[in-house]
RNA sequence: GGCGCUUUCGUCUAGCGGCUAGGACACAUGCCUCUCACGCAUGGAACACGGGUUCGAUUCCCGUAGGCGCUACCA
């Protein structure tokens, strides 16, 4: 075989928005496509009429716009082998159904749904193949004369595969090897439906595939059985000199329980399944998504790319150059990957981690005033700094610094019982006093030895003191350094929380 | 039911005949400390089972069991 540019594609049905195990092929297509210097295409398979969504197909193009992943060729972008939605290739797929049924490896069939729904009832493990094929209703039992009139009329029939018994059919898979399936487990599947003049998934698939010159075929495990139907079909057509390589991926499993992960395990779970938010056209119903839930696109792609795929190295974080070179399919592993989500929000930890003051303040911004408060973002970043290693995502920093914009409007019971003693509210009238005789708030450290040095020569145990005057202006045992909190609210409500307090709690 | 894929800590995984079976997440404990976190340190935790092959199997082969997938005029 000749020396081909590398090209891979991604495929979705747009029949809702793209999930989660969805972006992982995608991100794996991507990575090597890029590793070797190829190109990616995005293929929309909307060969089902009956299942198609309205709006899926830009809800896939914004995702993996956010995602950052990039395709060379498709839908939205264009390229030589236009077009790229299956419903605008009907004719091509025509030509080539046209092809197998002359050349005999495909026939045209009558039978009812009705009448086959009745055989698979009646006749246990019935499948359309060799050994059925003769009894039912199409142009192998029917007369050619018998044939033309019936498509004459316009009846409906589906050309079906004609799966040659007592094969033993090779897949050679990049992942899991050699994989040996005998043709009689085969049945004749589907290839196109005159009534809608639609192709099936095979069909379509087999035909773009190579009309694309598609090299690599990486795609979830859900399609290694039918693998050896498409390796008989490009035989077939007579293309099995250029026939891609085949690499099935490991499937993405619910975190708990049985089975793969699903569309409707997200919110039922309390985690998104989806890159982006989706409202469902038809219900209404809103599934939440990665980007709502406040991950950043970087810790998702990091996130998903070590699910069914190893670097080699111990390290974890990676940016998506460094994934791209390190990329390989002989180190996806075999087995299916539990989704675990905690792992996903540590990775959106540790990107937070990488940025600085200035960008989290201006993602926190909106928050705040969303809250009904406005801060110059001196302070917000003031505010960033102190609380920012203690949060998972930037919208968790709103209730590690509420306390900074707003009174405590109860007390925890907890901090309460452990923390607020008896000498408590002597201890903090005192310390009202001390308070108020400080001059500069924004001088914290000078401020901080004042107080400390108060409390030393009282000989009072500091812990006592500061972990009830943290209740008072907290109202609870948390928060970073009190006297950064005093800095950013001030003398004024120091003193107010300080006596509102001391009303309350005496 | 049939066919296929798969099986190392709770989870993601490293390992490619000889290792005290390594790392990460999560969990627990300790240190730090005005609290809560962070950070640091420490700890518990795995080769599904049974046969082979071999001087030697987590590693190779065969069974069994479990898991997953497919079995549509869906992809």
């Amino acid at each position: 075989m000749a020396e081909r540019k590398v090209r891979v594609r991604f495929a979705p049905s747009p029949t809702g928005p793209l999930h989660i195990g969805g972006v992982r092929t995608a991100l794996f297509n991507y990575l090597f496509a890029k590793k070797h210097g190829g190109d990616l295409l995005l293929r929309i398979e909307d060969t089902d009429s009956q299942r198609f969504v309205p709006g899926a197909e830009d809800y896939i193009i914004e995702s993996f716009k956010w995602l950052g992943i990039t395709f060379d060729e498709g839908v939205g972008i264009g390229g030589d082998h236009a077009p790229y939605r299956q419903s605008e290739r009907r004719e091509i797929y025509k030509k080539y159904v046209k092809q197998l049924l002359d050349s005999g490896h495909a026939y045209m069939a009558f039978d009812t749904p009705e009448e086959l729904e009745e055989k698979r009832k009646s006749i246990p493990n019935f499948q359309y193949d060799a050994h059925t094929r003769m009894s039912g209703v199409n142009s192998l039992t029917l007369s050619k004369e018998e044939v033309e009139k019936r498509v004459a009329n316009g009846e409906k029939y589906v050309v079906r595969i004609k799966v040659e018994p007592n094969e033993d059919i090779e897949v050679n898979d990049l992942i899991r090897g050699k994989v040996v399936i005998n043709s009689n487990v085969l049945d004749d599947k589907v290839l196109y439906k005159a009534a809608d003049e639609l192709p099936t998934y095979h069909l379509a698939n087999i035909v773009d595939d190579h009309l694309m010159e598609i090299t690599h075929v990486i795609r979830g495990e859900e399609w290694l059985p039918s693998a050896p139907l498409h390796v008989l079909l490009y035989r077939y057509f007579g293309w099995a000199d250029t026939m891609p390589a085949f690499a099935h991926l490991p499937l993405l499993l619910k975190p708990e329980g049985n089975g793969k992960l699903s569309k409707r395990d997200g919110d039922r779970l309390g985690f998104p399944v989806f890159p982006l938010q989706w409202t469902d056209p038809k219900t209404g119903d809103v599934s939440s998504g990665y980007r709502e839930s406040g991950y950043f696109p970087e810790a998702v792609v990091n996130f998903l790319a070590l699910l069914g795929w190893n670097p080699g190295v111990e390290k974890e974080v990676f940016t998506m150059d460094e994934l791209i070179q390190l990329f390989s399919l002989e180190r996806c592993s075999k087995a299916g990957a539990r989704f675990d989500y905690e792992k996903g929000k540590w990775f959106n930890k540790e990107y937070l981690a990488m940025k600085s003051d200035d960008e989290i303040a201006a993602l926190f911004a909106p928050i705040v005033e969303e809250k009904g408060y406005k801060r110059d973002m001196d302070t917000l970043k003031y505010m960033v700094s102190l609380v920012r290693n203690r949060v998972h995502f930037v919208k968790e920093l709103w209730y590690e610094t509420n306390y900074m914009f707003e009174a405590p409007t109860e007390y925890d019971e907890k901090s309460l019982k452990k923390r607020w003693k008896e000498d408590s509210p002597a201890q903090m009238r005192e310390l009202y006093a001390v308070l108020e005789g400080l001059q500069d708030y924004s001088a914290v450290l000078e401020n901080e030895k004042t107080v400390l040095e108060w409390v030393a020569s009282k000989e009072y145990k500091l812990g006592d003191v500061m972990n009830a005057f943290r209740i008072t202006i907290v109202g609870a045992a948390r928060g970073p350094q009190i006297f950064d909190i005093l800095n950013i609210i001030g003398k004024e409500e120091t003193l107010r929380r300080l006596s509102k307090a001391l009303e309350i709690l005496k």
